[in-house]
DNA sequence: CTGGCTAGTTAACAAAAGGTTACCGGTAAA
DNA sequence: TTTACCGGTAACCTTTTGTTAACTAGCCAG
């Protein structure tokens, strides 16, 4: 009975789902933390050095955006009982979870670009 | 024989590749919209039809939303020269290419939304 | 003539997302 | 003592996104 596909849904629960993806994921600066702490995966990532990192980005939604990953299991936040007290931030194990559907993403708007520069 | 390889593109390319999807895709409505037209492809969708289909949607966001979707080339409109004058709006074999896309958002979705009840 | 159908548009507003500035308590170097 | 770094937070502002209600013009039935 138990094969690989997915649970049956109804229509209303797939679009449920599109949009908790998009809550998760979407916005300015969600993926580019990912990212970021992806690339420097075998650092140590402090908010400081994120901030740094991430072109852009103010301490108010690197602080806002964060928190959102770590409630979504994505990211961990772990305090250390430094000099200058510091936090370290990682990508979870969870959170390499998201680069598939990432991937999806990348590819469909490559080939739109494309598509829409083929009508002009 | 078509190249399944990607083209090699650099971090900020994919980034901006991940923002043009969500710009065409995200949004309350474009994704609902796109679903009741493939769900109704042998019919002829017309303004209104398709306002009673999508609940909820005003027609101020009805009309902006399809005119976003007809500039990506997602879907295709046709005025028809009846009576009342109608106009037929259909999801283009193009526009059909954002389902693998959102398969993997609504599979994403899902297996969040296991993922976070279990932390509860 | 009234009212309803068609496909929208307009203006005014509210809500959500993101940005800017200033500031906190603590540590430490100059 | 002043200065700077650390990890943030609070108040305020702007921009983007979405909602509501009123309105257009044409055609038709009662």
């Amino acid at each position: 009975m138990k094969d690989h596909k997915r649970q049956e849904v109804t229509c209303e629960q797939e679009l449920n789902a599109i949009r908790d993806s998009l809550e998760v994921l979407g916005g300015k600066w969600k993926l580019r933390i990912m990212r970021h702490l992806n690339n420097h995966i075998n650092e140590t990532n402090t908010f400081k050095k994120i901030q740094r990192g991430v072109e852009g980005i103010s301490a108010k939604m690197l602080s806002k955006e964060l928190q959102d990953l770590e409630i979504n299991l994505l990211v961990s936040r772990t305090m250390m009982d430094t000099k200058p007290i510091t936090v370290q931030y990682a990508i979870t194990e969870y959170g390499q979870s998201v680069f598939p559907v990432t991937e999806s993403l990348v590819s469909w708007g490559l080939n739109h670009l494309q598509k829409i520069k083929q009508k002009v």
